[in-house]
DNA sequence: TTATTATATTGCAATATTACGATTAATATT
DNA sequence: AATATTAATCGTAATATTGCAATATAATAA
């Protein structure tokens, strides 16, 4: 079928399976990468940094800007992109809490 | 075209991708929250916990088990999963290494 | 052996994703 | 106004994903 029964999950594991499918293509990986680094707004000139189309590259950063990971302002012609920082903590407290029910030490003596 | 051009990207940025990949369905987060919860090894018993179909479960499991994300052993009749903890150590690494290029203080003055 | 139980695999239909050329819309420049 | 620049959107092709019924496989039980 290729569509996903997200009646069937809690609201909080279909937004991590949404977020971790944001994160889920090298290309916004590396855009958040490089968003991540200018540390402040970056022009598109994503499409010259990674070698994807104009058209492609605009799609991915739909799909970041959908998840309110990214924002973009208008200046003049271009427009500047950056990270989301509250959307960007949410993200990273979601994967957090996954992470932190891991524990370790009862893996060690318990696991098959 | 529904084919990723990996060779554009770094290794690091495909792995976070295809591991991202790995997570970005409900069902795969429930399951893989299940085992984390049970903190041990567990019965196939998931097709019950999930609404999904057996088959359906049976194919979640094999993406998790071929990123090594999770380990089967059997057990008679049955197979017991269980999280792998080094691989699943790994990943949080690789997704900490990505959150920590934030840095929300130059971000407050800077962003867009 | 035969039946039962548990899981994997196959085959298929429906839908989603990735990528890009072509086009469009908006603003700048001349 | 005419042209250039930048980025979004549309249309389309190729491939991937999701889900399940049917079937296969493997181990145990009767």
């Amino acid at each position: 079928m290729g569509i996903t029964k997200t009646d069937l999950f809690s609201a909080e594991q279909n937004e991590l399976a949404n977020v971790a499918k944001a994160l889920a293509h090298p290309a916004r990986i590396a855009i958040i990468q490089h968003l991540l680094k200018a540390n402040a707004c970056v022009n598109g000139d994503l499409v010259k940094e990674l070698g994807l189309a104009q058209a492609t590259i605009s799609q991915h950063l739909r799909e970041l800007k959908t998840l309110g990971i990214i924002q973009g302002t208008i200046e003049g012609v271009s427009i500047s992109y950056c990270i989301n920082p509250s959307q960007w903590a949410r993200i990273q407290s979601l994967f957090n809490k996954l992470f932190d029910q891991f524990d370790s030490e009862k893996f060690k003596k318990n696991c098959c």
